[in-house]
Parts: C-alpha cells; structure tokens; sequence
DNA sequence: ATGAAAGCGCTAACAT
DNA sequence: ATGTTAGCGCTTTCAT
C-alpha cells in the first residue's frame, strides 16, 4: 500500500502539502493540489486512518452496545443513531453483547483501546461495565435501558407509565388476576415495568422473573398455566417473551383474549398478521436511537455540561388479545 | 489517559518490559511482572490500540457490511459471523448499508482506510465498491449475495433450486397462473430466483421487480392484484416482501390460500403465529455467517489460496398459505 | 504558500 | 532477561 511519501515523491511536492490538500486546506497552490491529486488516483493512494487517528489522538467512530441484535426494537433504535451519525461524520460501530455481561465489558474495553469518540449503552446490566465507562474520559450516553448507578445522558421511555396504563387497560377489560412476565432483575427496563404493574394492581401481585427472550416468555407462561391458580391475564414485558407466551397459550389451545388476556411492551413486527394480534405497549423507537445520538453530539461539543435525562412517552396500543369477553 | 511510558516509570522498568508482560512474553521475571500489573492498575492504564495496529500494521476488526440490519435474515446471519469472530479473537464491526450503493461504498472504503484485517460482505449491488474490494489487499468472503464480477470466497444458499421447488410446489397445489415479485436487477439472488422461477414454469411468467422491502412487496402485490387477469399464486423473492404481500392480501380481504396462493423465500420470524401462515423456503441462516467466518479466517492464513464457494441447500417449508384448493 | 521536523503510543529488532 | 532505539503513517507547528 502507498504512503503519503509515495504520493509526495510523484507530485514532486512534501508530504505536508499531500496532507494539506487531502485535508481540504484553503492555502493551497491550484497547481500543487492538482498534481497531487492525479498522483494519489496514479498510486491509488487510500490515506492510514490508523496513523491519523493516532497523530490526531482521536476517531471519528462511535461505539453503540446492544443487548441482542435478534431484537427488532433494537435494530430499529440503531438506525435513529445511524441517521445521525452519518450527517454528523461519525461511523457507527455496532456491538452485540447479547444479554451478557461479559461480553458488555470486552466491548467497552476495546471501545475504549481504540480511543473511540463516543459511545452509546443500553446495559445489560454490568455494574463493571458502566464503572469503567463513568470512569473513562469517552463521553457516554445510555439509551432505552439506565446505566447501573450512572450519572450519564440518558434516553428512555416512561417505562413505569407504559406498564401502568398497560395493566390499568387489562382492569378495564374485566380481568382480574393478572400476572406479570417480568425481566431480569438489575435491568431498568425490567425493574420499571413491574414497579408500573404492581403499582397498577389492586390486589396481589403474581410475577415471574424471565430473560427477555423468547424461550424465557414461554417457559413463564408454561409456569403460569400450570400453577394453582392460573392467572387470567398476563402483561409481558418485552416483545421477544411476548411472543415466547403467545405461542406457549397458542400451543396450548388457550383461548385469547377469552380465556386469557394478554399485553406485551414494545412493539413486535406484523403484530398486525399475528392471530390473535397482541396488545402491546409501543415506544418510538427510532427516535429513541436519534436522541441518544443528538446527546452524544452534544456531549462530545461540550463535555462538562451537566448530563440530561430524556423521557419519551409510551403507548398503548389495544389490539385483539386484549379485546373484553 | 496515561501511556506505556508513565507505567514504565511508576514500575521501575522499560517500556518495552511492559509491553512484554501486557502482550504476555514467557522471558520476564516474575517479580517485574508483579510490578508492571501493579503499575497498570494503580495509573488505570489502557494500552492504546490506536498505536498499536498502526505500529503493527494490523488491526483484529473485521467489517461485516449487510445490505439491510432491519432484516432478521441479516441479523441472524450476523450472530454466526460474530460467534467465529470472537473464537478467532477478531471483532466484528457491523457496517449497515440499506440496499443503498453509495452508503455501501462508504463503508468499503472505511474498513479500508481503517486498515480492516477482513471484510464480509453482503452486497447491494455496487460494482464500484466490488472492484474496490477486489483491488485491495484486504481478505474478503460474499455471503448470502455474490459480489459482482468477483471472484472471491463465496458462501450461498442453492437460490435458484429453492425458488424452482417453490414454483413447483404452487404448480403441484393446482395453481395455474403463478406470478413472481422479484428483487432488484443485478442483486444476485434477485435473479437467480427468478430464474429458479421461470425455469419451473411451464406457462408465461408473471414478474413484477420490487425492492426486496415490505413496501415494495405490498405494492408489487397491489399491482398484481388490479391487473386485469390476477394471478392466483405468487413465489415472492424475500421474507420482507412476502410480509408487505400478505398484508396486502389480508387488508383486501382475499382468501389466501383459496383465492391466492402464496410461498415466500428467506423465513419469517414467527411465521407460525401469523394467520395465514405464510409457506417459505429457509435458509441455514446462522450457519452462513459461520461458513463465511470461516473462511475469512483461512483466506487470512492464506491469502493466496484460490477462492471457494460453498453452496448450502435451501429448504420448503409448507405451511397455510399455500395448501391445496 | 510550502517544507522540515517532531511526535502521537506502541512494538520489535537489536544490543547487552 | 532487560534496555535502547527506530519507525509504523500521518498531521501540525514552526520556519522560511
């Protein structure tokens, strides 16, 4: 591959000045930059981001941790970031840490080794993970889910508030022992929610702590189905165990929304194709992936500000499997 | 941030000492490695990755540019990748080019300038980011597309068997005027589908050219729909299309399978919840991104080896959509 | 407007 | 077994 000398030595001109035109420098002969950049095309010379970004002792790369990459909702928040990021210069970097912790601490250690600009969180609940971050000089924003005990920029939705109105809705339709697929305890998302249901239920609360995955909604609802006193209705909350208990109640011939009721949180894809179509809780995604990036922009512009705190409503949205007997 | 040099001095040793103990050499003292670790944890130091790709004119990224992350095909695909990747000791940093070339190009010249140790590509079509690719030192595997005009390691599906076995299945339900919604020209399992299509036709083929999104799908299906001798089938050339199709279907109110027959290529996530269950031809998704994986890390041990393509088979998948009259 | 030279932080060849 | 030194490719003063 071709240096900067390489390209110099051809133009007949310093390496300074290859850099100079490369850069877009305004002080540059006509003549100069024209020979230089007929000898780059020449060499086909391709500049060492590598080397820049060293001398420079900055990137233009942002790293965004996820928690699954399987999850739509996921995917549809990176876009909101990757829209912005690409009009402001930067490349996204996308991170699956896949609900593991561990994997969530390699990816900020590297994110931090390769001297990143930025990075964009949603925990999957390592308390080391997010120390490290608080502790490092990178500017930071946690989206969808908190950071454990972070004082960062932070996106989320009114998490409580969805599942409040959520279980208030199941109420309204008649239902009246209504259980909660929760998710795991120490993520924000999972803790809110089931404040909002408890807060919601007049009488006794019946939870099941799952993984926010498929498999886990399922085997909740199996659980649930099987015990003393099956619940008639159950509020999910997330898509994928959404899903996992819609197909254990489908499985199973149970009749929903008649013999049970059902609300998820986040949207699901083709909830809409889905018999019977699930009620769920939806976010604006998108948007939620769009502001967390107008944050970093803004924390990266001026690091010492005071970190903000962004909430974005949730809403339910009534579908079949929630409909009155 | 402190450099190797400020753990040097707090240590007692060289620069070069350190970096032996942290890239662990078997020929330090024991008791220097004691000081060096000691050292490293008192200053929180970070060895800077930044300096040393450059220095070692390698980098562990590779860059995985699919054409679509809102697709669970891709996604899936991306976990198989990610999986060898980090059993290699690679990391995988996920570049989203949206079927857009030009975005496409972007990212291919970025894995470059970033010094990539390898690039696993989905391509939208783009023959100026496909010569880019082949022009440059830098390992490269096609999965799931070909690259155009490459001849490059390639991992694919058998598109045109698995579209001809589902034209064959819609002919052996007893449909008679089966139509295509095909993929954009030029993407390669656009065509070969639609060749696998035409080939198992015995009549004129219906084919109407869509964007591989469910828009594009609805449409093409709308189209087809208002045309004025509609057919009473259709093979729809991705899982995408195949749900914006069936929405269509569905919101006119036309029986699918008895007015309209319906297989899908790519699967659907939770195609069995959706009614009518839509009949699809599925790929070994994730084990295409591990055979792509896989490859990219012999084509790294030896660049010159000659290049290989490895076909996996694609599967029907009856389901409601397309059960017999 | 252009060039010379220093240095970003690290690793590896070489010397001891 | 450890230290000294050079240099990866680039940008950015500082001189001219």
């Amino acid at each position: 591959m071709p240096t900067i000398y390489d390209v110099a030595r051809e133009a007949g001109v310093s390496a300074a000045t290859v850099s100079r035109v490369l850069n877009g420098a305004q002080t540059v002969d006509p003549a100069m930059v024209a020979r230089v950049l007929t000898a780059v095309r020449e060499l086909g010379y391709r500049p060492n981001a590598v080397a820049r970004n060293l001398r420079r002792s900055r990137t233009t790369l942002w790293a965004v941790i996820i928690s699954d990459i399987g999850n739509p909702f996921f995917t549809a928040m990176v876009r909101g970031v990757e829209d912005v990021a690409q009009q402001e210069g930067y490349s996204v970097v996308l991170c699956n840490s896949d609900e593991d912790p561990a994997k969530e601490e390699t990816y900020v250690a590297a994110a931090l080794s390769e001297q990143m600009a930025g990075v964009i969180i949603s925990s999957s609940g390592s308390v080391k993970a997010a120390k490290t971050l608080i502790d490092s000089p990178v500017p930071v924003v946690a989206v969808d889910r908190e950071l454990p005990r972070g004082a960062v920029d932070t996106v989320v939705v009114d998490n409580e508030g969805g599942a409040r109105t959520a279980t208030e809705h199941l109420l309204a339709a008649g239902y009246r022992r209504i259980a909660c697929i929760a998710g795991p305890e120490g993520v924000s998302t999972a803790d809110l929610r089931l404040r909002g249901y408890t807060a919601a239920l007049p009488g006794d609360p019946v939870i099941v702590r799952a993984d926010f995955r498929e498999q886990g909604g399922y085997d909740a609802m199996a659980a649930l189905l099987s015990s003393p006193e099956p619940p008639d209705a159950v509020f999910v909350a997330n898509n994928l165990m959404t899903v996992g208990a819609l197909r254990c109640l489908t499985e199973r011939g149970v009749d929903v929304p008649g013999q049970v009721g059902l609300v998820g949180f986040d949207e699901i894809p083709w909830a809409d194709l889905v018999h019977p179509s699930p009620s769920t809780v939806t976010q604006p995604t998108y948007e939620l992936g769009r502001m967390a990036a107008r944050l970093l922009v803004d924390r990266i512009a001026t690091p010492a500000a005071k970190p903000a705190t962004i909430v974005l409503p949730a809403e339910l949205h009534p579908r079949e499997s929630s409909i009155p007997r």
